[in-house]
RNA sequence: AGGCACGUAGCUCAGUGGGAGAGCACUUCCCUGACACGGAAGGGGUCGGCGGUUCAAUCCCGCCCGUGCCUACCA
């Protein structure tokens, strides 16, 4: 039964079609009792609040390739799915959905609002999963998970408790990033730094008991409400008589203390420097040192609060402005400067961060960490492009302790419950109502829940069933690889290395591919808080998810960035519509054929047969090498020049007068070989084009073993061994063909036309070679009458070109122009003349015929003494048509 | 401030210690019985600049210029 198909390709029916067979036919599942050998992956979960964007495509698309490869390569393939709860930017938009009604989360409560996320989470979230299948993602869904799972949350209580009793989880009372409007702290991965051009406001400060002000410069001058002293280097000269003596702090009246200490710059401004403990990292530690009152003059949302004098209740923007007024009224400002500086600011929601005393919950990870780059260095897991280890290595040694409490209310809530009459507290696995230290049932809660990425980074174990010991964890643990981008380095892999190797004792992955990023078109990373994101489901749905796929894969080369071009994405689809009409040939001329009856090792094969095989042998072999190392460009590029350059510019125009001929066994190997190579060609694409090669494959004639191309086996090599010199035959003949072309088309000889070629051959062999490919030549080259041989009589006037092997003449009779012809010769003399010139030069360097290879030295000298020959040839025939003239 | 990339054809990007590549765009010819989302033939680059190592450098090393990113406590 053989099936039509269209004339262009039409992607959109096609790929849910198969889609939803793949998917209801279970072909993506994995069997944890499988005997095979393992390949396992587990998916980067995106925020459940995501849209499919640029980078998740990517990174899906390269998954999907790897593990639709793995899979037909014959290894039980697990494909990990999910989402994150992602609980700031869930919340925000939950959070917002109230705004719109007037309401706020505190007017429900926490479990009123709790209910609403989820409620908010089955109606509208993950859709960004039915994103990712219209990819082709090969997922096994059927275990979809999501870090706010039971499963999931019970290894986060596990995970949470168990570092506690390791002494590896601690509260303390420090100064955190403070986000005013998410109302949490945030870790320091979290706060994005960004340039912003600002002011430094020069004050001046009274010295007490002195008519001398001291000069202090601030980029937050509303900060000084709660400064406690000023700084100075212990060695500068200036300042040596004020150290120990104290300011008036203006607008506060408070006496502050003069202080020195090795902090400061002297250099930098005034080299004296104003110091807020409560509200600057560095000043923080200067506190600590100099035994320093903290005072925070804030709230919760970054208002002035009581310690803050008349500016109680100023919003801290509007107190800046009023502070720096008021100082400027009492003659205290001595100028103003504009100033850039990197300003943090909230990941989530962009809002200025503020440092912020505040009692958190912290996890000790410098042990983690030091078995995590152990990992790295033993090569237990290898980064890929290695580049990056370096990077890993960097951060890892200056790591510091993870603050994981988030003040918000989606999300893993921290199993900690303080008891109010010992004041003890109690970390447990279970939901307790007695304190563990006294006894007693008065116990709150902890409020906080943990940093989102807490979850995530059990998800390699977590979503295979930990704690409890699963066989899916025992087939599939440790994972083969992580497909990631470098954003999430520090944030993610990171610390799931360290928590893998902490909670299962092996690393959660043998390899980690680190892949670029997708940028916009100003090549600004594209992210979701930004908004700057385009959709590639308009790209699908215009080119195809399988063009797309192809285009992603071919730009996916490492360490670059990417942007993206639809030029290019065209070029792409245009090839998967070039494989669509190769198809539709093939299948046109394979109507009568039975492939369970044919045998490639018992027919004869022609020239080009014996050409294309060789060519799929290779391609077969490079393409494989390329995808064990990660080259995914290097994949595309290999079977974009082997299916259009080779397949179908070469064999597809060389099989023609072989199946349209009247010898049957001619037509009957063409066809065999015709089937399959194009259907070896199917599943070395379906990796990258699962769509296209499905629907191709399916329609080919015959049986197969196997229900879906995806379970058919990847090819590895060759079909069957081929004679290299006939393949070298065909390169000659090809060769020769390529000759007369250029000298037609240079000399403008229409298409149609049939002319005459006279073939003089360097050696008997060569004649044979071309007798045998003679016919190609005759119906590729446009030749009505070849006549071949060594040292043949040669025509008074023809056009001369030369190959390797053959003299290629074209007697001029009336189609060729002389001025043409003229033109034509001095191109190509002056062509091979440089060649000549660039031999001669480099071989009558002495130090290079002294130092060379011989492999080297000789392949030059054949290559100068071919060109010398060519050019002799070519001048001789110039000196003929000019005696035309 | 430190770190890491990048700078190759008009555009988007591959690539290699031994005579520069692809896609798109461009020029000429062609609707030849798979495909005009096509075919054939072409044009186009001192591989950012300056030095060094080498018989040989676009590739390795150093410096410089330009661009991007990551990390960082300069008020």
């Amino acid at each position: 039964m053989k099936t039509e198909l269209p004339k262009g390709y039409e992607p959109s029916q096609v790929e849910q079609k198969w889609f939803d067979t793949w998917e209801q036919r279970g072909d993506f599942h994995a069997d944890e009792n499988s005997s095979k050998p393992h390949y396992s992956i587990v998916i980067p979960p995106p925020n459940v609040t995501g849209v499919l964007h640029m980078g998740h495509a990517l990174n899906n698309t390269l998954q999907d390739i790897l593990c639709r490869w793995k899979r037909m390569s014959g290894y039980e393939v697990l494909w990990m799915p999910g989402t994150d709860h992602a609980g700031i930017a869930t919340q925000n938009v939950v959070e917002k959905q109230l705004a719109a009604e007037n309401k706020d989360r505190h007017e429900l409560g926490r479990e009123a609002f709790v209910d609403r996320v989820w409620k908010w989470r089955e109606e509208s979230g993950g859709q960004i999963i039915n994103q990712l299948k219209r990819l082709g993602a090969s997922c096994d869904w059927q275990r979809e998970r999501f870090t706010m799972d039971e499963g999931l949350s019970k290894a986060v209580r596990e995970v949470f408790v168990s570092l506690y009793d390791d002494g590896l989880v601690y509260r303390d009372n420090r100064l955190i990033n403070w986000c005013p409007r998410c109302h949490t702290a945030l870790s320091d991965l979290e706060v994005e730094h960004e340039d912003k051009q600002g002011n430094l406001w020069h004050l001046r400060y009274p010295v007490k008991g002195s008519e001398r002000f001291l000069i202090v410069a601030t980029t937050r001058p509303e900060t000084m409400l709660g400064d406690t002293a000023v700084a100075v280097h212990p060695e500068d000269e200036r300042y040596q008589d004020l150290i120990g003596k104290s300011v008036l702090l203006p607008l506060m009246d408070r006496e502050i203390p003069i202080i020195a200490d090795d902090y400061v710059d002297m250099e930098f401004g005034s080299g004296a420097v104003k110091i807020t403990p409560a509200h600057d990292f560095n000043d923080f530690e200067i506190g600590k040192r100099h035994d320093l009152e903290f005072i925070n003059i804030l709230d919760e949302s970054g208002i002035i609060n009581e310690n803050g004098g008349s500016y109680v209740g100023m919003e801290r923007n509007s107190a800046r402005v009023k502070v720096v007024a008021d100082i400027d009224t009492l003659g205290l400002l001595e100028k103003v400067d504009n100033y850039t500086n990197a300003v943090g600011e909230c990941y989530r929601c962009r809002t200025t961060i503020e440092p912020y005393m505040s009692k958190q919950w912290y996890v000790s990870v410098k042990s983690l960490a030091a078995e995590a780059i152990k990992a790295v260095d033993s090569g237990q897991t290898k980064i890929v492009p290695q580049q990056w280890e370096k990077t890993y290595y960097e951060w890892m040694n200056n790591i510091q302790d993870w603050c994981v409490s988030r003040q918000i209310w989606w999300g893993h809530r921290i199993p900690a419950w303080f008891c109010d009459d010992c004041g003890e507290i109690t970390v447990s696995r279970e939901d307790v109502t007695a304190c563990k230290h006294c006894g007693s049932t008065n116990l709150r809660q902890e409020t906080d829940v943990l940093d989102t990425w807490f979850s995530s980074a059990l998800w390699p174990f977590s979503t295979m069933g930990w704690p409890e010991q699963t066989k899916t964890l025992q087939k599939f643990y440790p994972t083969s690889c992580l497909v990631t981008g470098f954003d999430i380095l520090f944030f993610w892999v990171a610390r799931m290395m360290m928590m893998g190797i902490k909670f299962m004792d092996d690393v959660p992955f043998k390899e980690v591919y680190i892949h670029a990023l997708v940028r916009d078109s100003q090549g600004q990373k594209m992210s979701k808080s930004k908004g700057n994101v385009i959709d590639p489901l308009t790209i699908v749905d215009e080119y195809g998810a399988d063009a797309f796929r192809y285009t992603l894969c071919a730009f996916a080369a490492m360490g670059r960035d990417i942007r993206l071009s639809t030029d290019r994405i065209g070029g792409y689809r245009n090839f998967v519509n070039k494989l669509w009409n190769a198809s539709r040939f093939a299948l046109m001329n394979l109507e009568d054929f039975e492939p369970a009856e044919r045998d490639l090792a018992k027919l004869t094969l022609s020239q080009a047969d014996q050409w294309i095989l060789n060519r799929y042998a290779f391609a077969a072999a490079e393409v494989n090498k390329a995808l064990a190392n990660y080259k995914f460009n290097e994949a595309a590029s290999i079977l974009y020049s082997f299916t259009w350059h080779e397949f179908c510019d070469w064999y597809i125009e060389l099989s023609k007068d072989n199946l349209y001929g009247e010898d049957l066994s001619v037509r009957n190997a063409t066809q065999t070989v015709l089937f399959s190579v194009l259907e070896g060609l199917l599943r070395m694409l379906h990796p990258i084009l699962p769509f296209v090669t499905e629907e191709i494959w399916q329609t080919l004639p015959g049986k197969r073993e196997v229900e879906s191309i995806m379970q058919a086996n990847y090819p590895t090599g060759a079909l069957i061994a081929t004679d290299s010199a006939v393949v070298n035959d065909m390169e000659l003949v090809m060769d020769v063909i390529r000759a007369i072309r250029n000298v037609r088309g240079e000399l403008d000889v229409p298409p149609g036309k049939r002319i005459k070629v006279l073939l003089d051959c360097k050696s008997e062999p060569v004649v044979a070679a071309i007798d045998a490919g003679q016919g190609y030549i005759h119906s590729l080259a446009r030749v009505e009458n070849l006549v071949v041989g060594v040292a043949i009589e040669r025509p008074e006037q023809a056009s001369t070109q030369v190959t390797d092997e053959v003299e290629v003449l074209i007697p001029l009779a009336d189609l060729i122009n002389v001025e043409e012809e003229t033109a034509r010769l001095n191109k190509e003399i002056e062509k091979i003349q440089k060649d000549v010139g660039f031999f001669e030069k480099k071989l009558s360097n002495e130090k290079f015929v002294a130092n060379a290879p011989p492999q080297v030295l000789e392949k030059d000298r054949g290559k100068l003494s071919a060109a010398i020959k060519k050019r002799e040839i070519l001048e001789q025939s110039l000196e003929k048509i000019l005696a035309l003239k």
